[in-house]
DNA sequence: TATAGACCGTACAGTAACTGTATGGTCAAT
DNA sequence: ATTGACCATACAGTTACTGTACGGTCTATA
């Protein structure tokens, strides 16, 4: 009567839905979709169109990363209700998926300007750049805070942003302009990492946009000092005035095996 | 000399990361990621903070799923220029997945939607309500197309705008204001299926939005003629101008055994 | 009517990427 | 000296399938 009565193979039932046949004998056979018959003859499953809703939101489910036996226990008492509960649940889980594999994307990105960076630049060069406003998280920090101390105030600094994992490893670090013009090269303030979104109300510290200047420095950190006095000489001979921070991040440490090869960039802003 | 040097257990390390030891003894064995160096006195895995980098590179390929092998592949001849290539591919993929992401969250709110409407509405009322303007996928059907032809047509369809599954096993119908009102009560000329985006561009037909006429029917489908004179009677009595489309849509197939709970939801669009 | 090839069935083994358990040695603090 | 947290290896178990072997069935064509 109803065409939707009529009866399909597993194969093809299979294929109406994008799933392996497998996967539909597993399902029988854990008792989650059972065949609407079985042809006592032949001994075949046979599905029909009706059962394609109860399949799909099985598949639906499972896309959302809920359990096999806990799809088990939903069906087997699914109604308006419960399904209405379950999916205000999911579309929230799902919500916070999504703002996390924006910040997955956007430290891809990072990741990604720092390999071209690599690549492109002429690491011994100085050059302006513009930068976007970035928002950081910092704390504080002085020749006195051990590298295990560092690790933990900037972990637990950023766990209260909660935005699952953090890919970065590494940390960048900051001393202020006034420090390095008064020959402070070691007097770093700051540690901070940038986060993948921006905020003003949060009230989090921001790397202001602007012109920077921006150099890099290749090796272990000794010949850091060094290098920022070529920075200094090349402001002044280019009447350029720096102001706030400077900002130090290794761009490679995920290429290399050795310090040697080890390169960090500096940014620096400047006026006008 | 270096504090990064400073030799961390298996655990600190593993905590620091945020993932379990046996995950680090696994990568350990199947050669992934090795620790700095083995205490030859106990036998301790001892790692560093220079390999912080490396690990949380793992880690975030690992979430953006990269098997295992493509991560070790990956590793062994890793350069700026092959994670900055990686890096692109995955951004793509990113891009594609999080397109899906927000697809599902729309079909969830639609199925969540359906559910509220069951709990709160009283089916055999007739109501007006505002509607969104959709974006469909449309076929023309008629009395002569088979279940079967329905079905491939619609799914032919879909996968032209590939969203990657839409968990749409049911789709709706549409019949026109025209043949309802000389009679012709199995005229179904469209089948639709909404997709979870709004377009002009790509040309596809829209659900427009304005004010609707809303009813529904519980049974089986020979019912539904009489429940459309119903309508059509409502809509007299009220001076409602009905006008394009009539559309059709199960709203409770997935939580339903038994057709005789079958609810079509009816939503005509009204004129003012 | 014979046969090829596509499809169905069961049974059982294998997969990825961990995760847990059992058993025993090591380390740091009381 | 002992307690309890932590390390080691070896091996078994987990989830949600997926593949393989082997045999029966169905359908279309020669």
């Amino acid at each position: 009567m109803d065409k939707k009565d009529k009866l399909l193979t597993i194969g093809q039932f299979a294929s109406m839905h994008g799933i392996n046949k497998k996967t539909l004998m597993w399902y029988d056979e854990i008792g989650l979709f059972k065949p609407a018959a079985i042809n006592p003859k032949n001994g075949y499953r046979c599905y029909n169109y009706h059962q394609s809703p109860i399949l799909e939101t099985i598949l639906l489910l499972r896309e959302l990363d809920v359990s096999i036996s806990e799809i088990q226990t939903f069906m087997n008492n699914r109604s308006a209700g419960s399904l209405k509960c379950l999916l205000e649940e999911k579309i929230t889980d799902l919500d916070m998926q999504i703002t996390h594999l924006q910040a997955i994307r956007t430290d891809l990105c990072t990741h990604h300007q720092n390999m071209s960076t690599l690549l492109t630049m002429n690491l011994s060069e100085i050059s302006l750049i513009e930068k976007e406003a970035r928002c950081l998280v910092t704390v504080d920090t002085d020749q006195n805070v051990s590298f295990e101390q560092e690790v933990e105030l900037i972990t637990a600094e950023t766990e209260k942003y909660r935005l699952g994992r953090l890919h970065k490893a590494s940390y960048g670090s900051m001393i202020s302009v006034t420090s390095l013009l008064e020959g402070r090269f070691d007097d770093y303030q700051k540690l901070f990492i940038e986060i993948p979104f921006f905020s003003y109300q949060a009230g989090l510290p921001i790397m202001p946009g602007g012109k920077y200047l921006r150099a890099f420095h290749k090796g272990s950190w000794d010949g850091i000092p060094k290098r920022y006095q070529e920075i200094l000489d090349y402001a002044k001979d280019h009447n350029l005035t720096l102001h706030g921070f400077s900002y130090e991040m290794g761009i490679n440490e995920n290429v290399i095996d050795r310090i040697e090869d080890y390169i960090v960039q500096i940014e620096i802003p400047i006026d006008g």
